[in-house]
DNA sequence: AGTAAATAGTTAACCGTTTAACTGGAGAGA
DNA sequence: TCTCTCCAGTTAAACGGTTAACTATTTACT
């Protein structure tokens, strides 16, 4: 069992040539309908496969594909911390891409020059960019041959690349309006970070634009921003709230790992939730559910969103077209407990 | 920019053979000071670095680890659904390979007789397996070269691979002492399924041992299994126990999913938790502190798991003939708000 | 019949490394 | 001086495929 059988080894029991088995398995019609059959009974029989490195070193294609992760402390804990979106993410992406037979290379990005030298040495095929990165590493990519699929990132470089995301304006929009149709004036929108995660930065946009649109001003002193979107990030900022904004009654927060976090803090102190606070998240994360209140949110579909992003770097290897491609999926609100009338 | 520079081109810009680049590059020491100086300098002013496609080849060692997923229905969806658990482990294996050079694929396993081609075509040096898989995959990989390492699985395969898993036993034990210090009788147990799912089966014993020292006679129907640990399972069969049994009064759910799902059913029935039940769950995930009330849970540092799994299998990588390694990882009790003493 | 084209195959170069085996020269020991 | 060992390299054969270019038949068309 531990032979191992080459191509030639094949063609010696079929009694042709290398070549006429590597043509029979590629599919390149060089070879009689007899030989043929020959020649696929001995890889049978033999139980050959193709030593795909081989492959790969003559095709000067690997069959991989590279999904990158920024790396904010040396593990990729901090990304996946509390965080289904991920996970649910690679689920759509592996399941595309083994449809199409490549496989999946999970990497977290070191130095950009690190990063593209991985991709070189390895003949990464295509890459998805997961998350924002440091712009230098945006600006060496370019440099790139292999495709890359960015997903979630700055505007300023969805024209050099190919991007996937959600209409995270809308979303925005759809949540703020939301709270403004209960009654609501004093709302909060809470964030990671505005400038550097450029996901937040549109969902501003859309807080921003239900507030003008309803004759509200939003002011600065009503958003917040958080070092990274977790429970304990919101738990704090929930605290926060409490002490120094009495004048809040209600917070978009920009992942329901935020607002989750935030309405425990509330609750503690003893507020109600939506009769003292209303709160709306993002994402829909099954959590969001089985929260007591269940979390009035922002539903993407991550899965596809995977599914799309792993769709479009095939494709693009593949050179099923050549323009960049563009997609912004749908959100939808979904009103659950968490949010009332302003009472 | 998108010159391929090779080791001849390197060769030549320093006036020596391929060879005396490559020993110089993997520290052969076979070349005079002075030469490898020019080497290195030629090697940093084309800015070379080895093609890892070629390497492997060469090498027949791929330098890529493996991570194997169960397949249930197409996509790893199911297995990632509601599950921090396994990027939480991803982060921890991805951490550790990357410092030892290696690269991290992720795969679906399809049939065992894929999986086997799988990893023999693309020279995976080796193979972590996460979760259960058909008994016949653990029969045909024994004939793997590669070293194979098991989390989490059947007790049976941990004579032939290495292993690493935490005191589920011991776990189970705790969770189930807790409730019964707390003068509980009626303790439910609830899992994903006591013979498919290893783990579950542990923590059953643990239970069982910990009732008889309690002088409580286990019973059947006290123990419930559901498709998957998912929310919605937890939840419906929270329901299940509020209708068909009234007798049970705590509950010990092998996942904290389960458990806030029991959670979230019985409190929408008007049920307080703990004045009405008690529940304890498995795993700590960031959540169970978030929910109200918190949840009292086995926990186990799953970051850890993964790295002491991908630190077992680089060992057994590169000292060929080091025996099987069988690591069990503590696990602590942590008592939060979702257990009190029997009123 | 003579030429062109299609068919069915083979040969050998190539992908970019590694590494065993070889080479020529210098230094050491007899 | 003659061998023997080291040293610092080089050469060339792997590794396991792919594929352009070539060959030898057969078929088709004037």
């Amino acid at each position: 069992m531990g032979e191992k059988i080459t191509i030639r080894d094949v063609a010696k029991h079929a009694g042709v040539s290398a070549a006429s088995v590597s043509y029979v398995l590629n599919g390149i019609n060089k070879v009689s309908d007899e030989t043929k059959e020959r020649i696929l009974t001995a890889v049978k029989e033999l139980n050959y496969a193709p030593n795909l490195t081989a492959v790969s070193l003559s095709k000067q294609k690997s069959n991989m594909i590279g999904v990158m992760f920024p790396l904010t402390d040396g593990s990729l804990s901090t990304i996946f911390k509390d965080n289904h979106y991920y996970s649910e993410m690679i689920s759509g992406i592996e399941y595309v891409i083994r449809k199409h037979g490549y496989d999946l290379v999970i990497s977290g990005a070191s130095s950009p020059a690190d990063c593209l030298k991985w991709i070189r040495t390895r003949n990464i095929d295509g890459l998805l960019f997961l998350g924002a990165f440091p712009h230098q590493l945006y600006e060496k990519m370019k440099a790139l041959s292999s495709p890359v699929v960015l997903v979630d990132t700055y505007e300023r470089y969805e024209r050099d690349y190919h991007h996937i995301s959600v209409d995270d304006e809308h979303g925005g929009y759809l949540a703020t309006t939301h709270l403004v149709n209960l009654g609501h004036k004093e709302i909060a929108f809470v964030a990671h970070h505005l400038v550097n995660s450029p996901v937040d930065k549109k969902r501003y946009i859309g807080y921003e634009k239900a507030l003008k649109e309803a004759g509200i001003t939003p002011s600065k002193t009503f958003v917040f921003e958080v070092n990274e979107s977790s429970f304990d990030n919101g738990y704090n900022l929930g605290n926060k709230l409490l002490q120094d904004h009495k004048d809040i009654r209600a917070v978009f927060a920009s992942s329901d790992t935020l607002a989750l976090g935030i309405m425990k803090a509330l609750q503690e102190k003893g507020k109600k939730i939506p009769q003292d606070y209303s709160i709306v998240g993002f994402d829909d994360i099954t959590f969001s559910s089985y929260a007591s209140p269940s979390l009035t949110t922002i539903r993407q579909d991550v899965f596809n969103k995977g599914v799309v992003a792993a769709t479009s770097v095939i494709q693009a290897i593949e050179h099923r077209f050549s323009t960049l491609q563009h997609v912004k999926l749908s959100v939808e609100l979904i009103i659950r407990d968490s949010t009332a009338k302003r009472g």
